[in-house]
DNA sequence: TCGTCATTTCGCCAAACGACGAAATGACTA
DNA sequence: TAGTCATTTCGTCGTTTGGCGAAATGACGA
């Protein structure tokens, strides 16, 4: 009960839910995520935590970056079955084909000039 | 995404995927469901109607009774394929063994008789 | 018709949640 | 070593959620 719940749980947000559609197929560094959602930071962070806890994407981190990834070979049969769920369901709504479309925009420019930029932002 | 997130959010709750659970295979009185999770009325009753309103499961009204099951050829893909997800993971926990134990023995009483006693418990 | 009874709606309260900014962490660089 | 920078943790605030009991609803039976 506790694995199947963190599951629902960790996909009753909007943001998550984005967030997951965001990594399929691809691996996203941490501030990739934070400019396609538009949230803060410790915000996006705390998100992907919960995804995480819930077995539902994994991390590396290379130095300062984050990285993340949808979970799949150690994952549980119950976590790749949500994602895959969420992933159909969300590959055809408006809110998915615009973050795909504000993702590709990010994805031109390196990690590093992403992140001077958010910081710029927030002066 | 609004369809999807309201399945999601749910199915974000612990009683609500016992209800689910419980449906399984067959159809169940209002009351039963809260003689199993044990909750009061109104809760359950709520219960019910956000499960109902994400398409999750349908009811029917006999005179005063509401009975209600698992959504099957009227449901939308997202909503069936959420529910056997849920089922499939629920099926193993204790929980969902501890609540079908219980369950068979509310089956054995008129769903009148079970009505009267929880009226009874009330006072 | 009037009371009874299963269910639903309403109003309330406490707990959980999502958002943020500030401060802490830990890794690269000058 | 000191400073910078991406990320995470912490504390706070306003909103949402889950629970209950009381009152409303609507159908049955006397």
């Amino acid at each position: 009960m506790r694995n199947l719940l963190a599951i629902t749980k960790a996909l009753a947000d909007e943001s998550r839910l984005r967030a997951l559609a965001l990594l399929e197929g691809r691996e996203l560094c941490l501030c990739q995520v934070i400019a396609v959602l538009g949230l803060s930071p410790s915000t996006v962070s705390k998100h992907m935590s919960i995804l995480q806890q819930a077995g539902l994407v994994e991390s590396r981190k290379e130095g300062r970056w984050a990285y993340f990834r949808l979970a799949d070979e150690g994952a549980s049969d119950e976590a790749r079955e949500a994602v895959q769920l969420v992933l159909r369901g969300l590959s055809r709504e408006p809110q998915g084909k615009s973050d795909r479309k504000v993702l590709k925009s990010v994805l031109k420019v390196q990690p590093e000039e992403l992140c001077r930029r958010q910081s710029e932002q927030r002066c």
